[in-house]
DNA sequence: CTTATTTGGTTTCGTTTTGCAACCTTTCTC
DNA sequence: GAGAAAGGTTGCAAAACGAAACCAAATAAG
């Protein structure tokens, strides 16, 4: 009676929610976007129990999404860091942040900007090949053979 | 003891994961996005227990993301069908689907296509207000006050 | 050098959530 | 009118979560 796994679904929405689709997992790659690299500093800032950070933390690590570093003198000292796999999260976290502010309003207190202009970024769209954005309706689902999916349910 | 709640961390991030945080709400916005209405039928596809799948679409209306349309001619036959909300997390789902794609390889049965041209989409990326994209080393996070946030951890 | 504090955990325990199966009522289908 | 389907609800056991206590090693303070 384990948790129903999500990565022999055949679907790749649900294997990538099976490595981060937890309520706390997301949050901690922010944070670690943000440039927290400590244990104890993921917990004050998160407010998240220890033995919880103790747990995602690894299976962070397990997955690839980041690396725990050495950084004691004698051992025992450790930073978590984002890995290229977990860093490439950013587009995930900041779609996510921008349709809370867009339908739940700003309840952040701080922004993002571009480091080189200052300007606020774009909205995050998907798009076509030519840069223009699709809504869900834009786009059709296709099979293996390209045969547009009927969705009897 | 109940779970931690996310609204009032002061993150819009936090925020967002609190409505569709869970492992499977992500999910069942997903499959609404391939069509599927049905209470049943959300059961079959995604293989959700009945009392699972009743509290997460009740959730799922209750913040807006979907709503609960009356379908049958006698009253109690239902469609859940998504809302502007809930089809403007294309864009978080879709980084999810590619992510996944990008490290964990391909493992789903069915690809978006853009229904007018038949192509794949394009990946999704953060982009400054010039269309060019950014990761997470060019934005900068910065206060209400426009001052850069110190990042002790 | 010795002591105190910090770090990064693990353990314990009670509560909540999850998954499964059984059951139930109303509504279609035949 | 009988049977099946839709859309739940309930009860139970297993697992996950949250808070606090506890602990050993490493660092900082004096």
């Amino acid at each position: 009676m384990t948790r129903k796994r999500f990565d022999e679904m055949g679907c790749s929405v649900a294997c990538a929610l099976n490595e981060v689709g937890d309520w706390w997992s997301l949050l901690v790659v922010k944070q670690a976007m943000l440039g927290t690299r400590r244990f104890v500093d993921f917990q004050h800032n998160l407010g998240i129990a220890k033995n919880i950070l103790c747990n995602r933390l690894s299976r962070l690590v397990d997955n690839g999404v980041m690396v725990r570093v050495d950084v004691g003198e004698h051992g025992k000292r450790y930073e978590y860091r984002l890995t290229d796999k977990g860093r490439d999260l950013f587009t995930v976290v900041t779609a996510l942040r921008q349709w809370s502010e867009r339908w739940n309003g700003e309840k952040d207190t701080l922004q993002l900007v571009d480091r080189q202009t200052g300007e606020p970024l774009a909205p995050v769209t998907v798009q076509n090949q030519q840069g223009q954005p699709l809504t869900v309706r834009d786009v059709r689902f296709v099979d293996e053979d390209g045969k547009p999916l009927e969705e009897a349910g």
